[in-house]
DNA sequence: TCAATCACG
DNA sequence: ACGTACGTGATTGAT
């Protein structure tokens, strides 16, 4: 069998692969994505074509670069976004440390490179595989020359491939012809003019007719349509012109040596360390097998006895700087500390030495604040000490929320990106030393070397970066953000865990029993009226039945099919009876898998208990998020939904729930910070503030705002919040996109400085990079700076409601830390067990409930002090249910 | 592993 | 003209 040859149009394929993902941008603040959608494309064709030789031709843009004169002649040639542009040469790195050859030839487009070169691997008998983001190199196609052109949809690549006969098939012309038919319609991204009034259609047509330009021209007379006719005569020299530019050169002086195209050694060490520095996790599995445990220069050292590790525990010191440290991970195999003058050292446990005898021969250290304390995700930690019988241990920094506090829109935060972001030392993650699972086995299955390397070096990272991000923090006023909030929410959260929450098992059970029922029946009237049975969660299958066997008009809408999501099956709600049913049927469906099977399935059955784990370093904005279960999302706006949160009910009968909640708090966020004054006016006197912005949107006066007007109302102000735009609003309420318009012409004409306040928070953030909350919490916005109009606007949104989501984050995390120090130190029975954004849910000791409901209220309301005053609203119940 | 859907603030 | 509201997590089917 032939060997085959690679040939890829570089500068075309990063252009489809910067488009085709979203923007992504790596701890450095560097921009990756046209980088990782390269490398994916390259990695999946390499894996379908299995090639022995590759090449990757750009172009180089030059005095004497053959389209210059006339690009100078016409105005500008369409510009590259500068984040794509700083991407080329990064690229050209990457693919110089996998040993791909790059070609670049002063005067050449990257077309005619791989025109030449693949003429001249066909002369040796080499197939070529061309690989090109645009048509143009349609007319190479040969009988053996294969053209594929990927598309990127939505992270997945597909390619469209054409041999010469695939070209007749599609476009009813010849590989050659295609450089006619360009040199009639143009082509406006290649600066090609072409013919006036001559586009794709037209040009085909002639092309079929006549075969070529130069014939085409000498019957011009006799083209159908006039204006072609005219133009085509008039504008010959231009298509003459057109006809030079869109040919690709295939005999350009180029040496043909194919030993240097030979494919080498792609996956080393070197591009590995490429791939991590762009934090491409995705492709680090192809590097793997290159991962030894690398040792700094830092001396390690094992302990394994009780003797050895009470010498350690006795030299330590309470000294400032203090000690990085880290448990084994799940596994607890041991204690790793770090300090410059002790060096790593790894206390492992071992027939000699429990994890109970660790923690008793540390118990100072870990007892007493005085000795410094360094961890990472010490939330975690906190819960092995507190097993181990330590009352309120405390660490002094987390690596983990210091890193997120820095960059709040990171990937991760585990140890590697740490050592990557801020000590620029690439290290081995612990899945590349330990495999996928990272289990216990394989860390066993280390030497003890590496084993030692393995954990002394972690904490040798914490404690180095430590300092670090102690300076950075500083810089950005960070510091109280980071010690007075983040770092005490972590024993608050930690607690919530421990406490978890009780549910009412046999409730949910007959819940669950009765959902089963309902969907049983409900299932056989949607069969009975579509006529046949379907897998009714296949919203593809569901999607057929509806719109091609019923013939419900709602048309094409995701990428790959119909939509059926909720707000297209209201629009056909009268349409046809099947459409109520299968709404009715999603919202039973949900329920019982997501609520009662899921939480069912979570439950502790000991206890009775859901206990769920609350992240503190996910979201964007400075929420805390919940997972297994996340219990931020139990339903509450829909009654049969509504429901289930009478299973969520305090431990025992000697307790209640108070639920309490903040009362517009975004919107009073967003008076403070605009400062506008009838906003700020409102809140003061405490006053409906739909029906306020109803009254001033719809010029009517306050008492007659109907109850329309008022829930509008509401959506703009959500709207507000979000970063409006008048085509979602107006899909949001119905009306058409121009009222949706004159809303929010007049919400900004009676609340002029949020406008301002909009504007201005916009071009901060443009000019500084990032926006921030009234606690200097920051994310990071790349998005501003891109020349891409959807993901520019999309940045201008977040810049908007990061400000206001993220305060609004700041300001209950101040009162938790609050609440749950003034129940501590109160010595109460009460205690914080959920939190849902803005709002606390604390399971109260009966006798304590109105000191407890005092204590919320009052710690709730004055956790800041903003231009208007914060309300909370407290219920009390003896179950969620009751309490909300 | 991704896309679609839907639950919450 | 562009495509279309901010922030999350779980389940399901399809690839």
């Amino acid at each position: 069998m032939a060997e085959k040859i690679m040939l890829i149009d570089g500068n075309s394929i990063i252009n489809r692969a910067f488009y085709g993902v979203p923007l992504l941008t790596n701890a450095e603040g560097r921009h990756t994505n046209g980088v990782y959608g390269f490398l994916n494309i390259l990695f999946k064709l390499l894996g379908e074509e299995k090639p022995e030789y590759l090449a990757v031709a750009f172009d180089l843009h030059a005095p004497t670069f053959r389209h210059k004169t006339f690009t100078e002649y016409k105005g500008t040639r369409k510009g590259m976004p500068p984040e794509l542009r700083e991407q080329m040469p990064l690229l050209k790195d990457v693919l110089q440390s996998m040993h791909i050859p790059i070609f670049e030839v002063e005067g050449f487009e990257a077309d005619d490179i791989l025109g030449t070169l693949s003429a001249l691997a066909e002369k040796d008998g080499i197939l070529p595989v061309v690989v090109s983001g645009d048509r143009d190199l349609l007319q190479i196609a040969g009988e053996k020359l294969k053209v594929r052109i990927p598309k990127t949809k939505g992270g997945r690549t597909e390619t469209e491939d054409y041999y010469a006969a695939d070209v007749v098939e599609k476009y009813g012309v010849t590989p050659l012809e295609f450089i006619d038919v360009k040199a009639l319609m143009g082509d406006s991204s290649d600066n090609i003019p072409g013919v006036p009034g001559i586009g794709e259609k037209t040009a085909i047509k002639i092309i079929q007719e006549y075969h070529d330009l130069e014939t085409a021209i000498a019957h011009a007379a006799e083209i159908k349509p006039k204006k072609a006719s005219e133009n085509l005569m008039e504008f010959q020299e231009q298509a003459r012109l057109s006809k030079y530019l869109a040919t690709i050169i295939r005999d350009m002086p180029l040496e043909w040596n194919k030993n240097t195209l030979k494919i080498g050694d792609m996956f080393n060490q070197e591009a590995y360390e490429w791939i991590k520095r762009l934090e491409f996790k995705s492709m680090f599995s192809r590097f793997e097998g290159n991962a030894p445990v690398k040792k700094t220069d830092a001396v390690y050292r094992l302990v394994s006895t009780k003797e050895e590790a009470k010498s350690v525990a006795n030299a330590l010191e309470k000294a400032e700087t203090g000690y990085g440290f880290i448990f084994d991970g799940e596994e607890c195999r041991g204690l790793a500390l770090y300090r410059p003058n002790l060096g790593g050292v790894w206390i492992e446990v071992s027939a000699a030495l429990s994890m109970a005898d660790i923690l008793e021969i540390f118990r100072d250290f870990f007892a007493d604040d005085a000795y410094i304390k360094i961890g990472h995700d010490t939330k975690r930690d906190r819960k092995l000490l507190r097993q181990f019988g330590y009352d309120e241990p405390e660490v002094a920094f987390d690596t983990a929320i210091a890193a997120y506090i820095l960059n709040a829109t990171g990937s991760s935060y585990e140890y590697d990106d740490i050592s990557r972001s801020f000590l620029n030392e690439s290290c081995p993650s612990a899945e590349e030393v330990l495999g996928k699972g990272r289990t216990k086995k394989a860390f066993l299955a280390l030497s003890a070397e590496e084993r030692t390397a393995f954990a002394a070096r972690q904490a040798e990272i914490f404690f180095r970066a430590k300092s670090v991000m102690e300076e950075s923090l500083r810089e950005n006023q960070q510091e109280s953000l980071f010690y007075d909030i983040e770092m005490p929410l972590i024993s608050v959260l930690a607690d919530m865990e421990r406490y978890g929450i009780k549910v009412d098992k046999q409730v949910l059970l007959t819940y669950q029993k009765q959902l089963e029922d309902s969907l049983q029946g409900i299932t056989d009237e949607i069969f009975a009226l579509s006529g046949e049975e379907f897998n009714l969660n296949s919203p593809k299958q569901l999607g057929v039945i509806l719109f091609e066997k019923l013939g419900l008009k709602g048309g094409k809408k995701t990428k790959t099919g119909y939509s059926t999501a909720a707000d297209v099956l209201e629009k056909l709600r009268h349409d046809h009876p099947i459409v109520e049913k299968i709404l009715y049927y999603r919202q039973l469906a949900k329920l019982k898998s997501t609520y009662a099977d899921g939480l069912l399935a979570v439950m502790d059955e000991k206890t009775e208990k859901i206990y769920s784990t609350f992240h503190q370093t996910i979201t964007a904005t400075g929420r805390i998020s919940s997972t297994e279960p996340n219990l931020q999302n139990i339903p509450v706006r829909l009654e049969l939904g509504r429901e289930l949160r009478k299973v969520f009910i305090p431990e025992s009968e000697e307790y209640c729930f108070l639920d309490a909640d903040y009362s517009q708090i975004e919107l009073r966020v967003l008076a403070h910070i605009s400062g506008d004054e009838t906003l700020i006016d409102a809140f003061r006197h405490n006053q409906d503030i739909h029906r306020i912005t109803a009254s001033q949107v719809f010029h009517v006066p306050f008492d007659e705002v109907t109850p329309l007007q008022r829930s509008n109302a509401k959506a703009v102000n959500f709207g507000i919040v979000y970063g409006i735009g008048s085509f979602s609003l107006s899909q949001d309420l119905g009306i058409t996109r121009k009222e949706a318009e004159q809303y929010i012409a007049a919400y900004f004409t009676k609340y002029p400085k949020i406008k301002t306040y909009m504007e201005k928070t916009i071009a901060d953030a443009t000019e500084k990079g990032y926006v921030s909350t009234l606690w200097h919490r920051r994310r990071a916005m790349p998005e501003l700076q891109s020349g891409n109009f959807v993901q520019r606007s999309f940045g201008e949104r977040v810049a908007m409601n990061m400000p206001i989501q993220g305060s609004a984050a700041d300001i209950i995390k101040i009162a938790m830390v609050k609440v749950h120090r003034a129940l501590k130190e109160g010595g109460f029975r009460s205690r914080l067990i959920l939190q849902v954004h803005d709002e606390l849910l604390i399971e109260t000791y009966k006798p304590e409930k109105e000191a407890v409901s005092a204590i919320l209220k009052e710690n709730m309301e004055q956790a800041a002090e903003l231009l208007v005053p914060l309300d909370v609203d407290v219920h009390e119940g003896n179950s969620w249910f009751e309490a909300k």
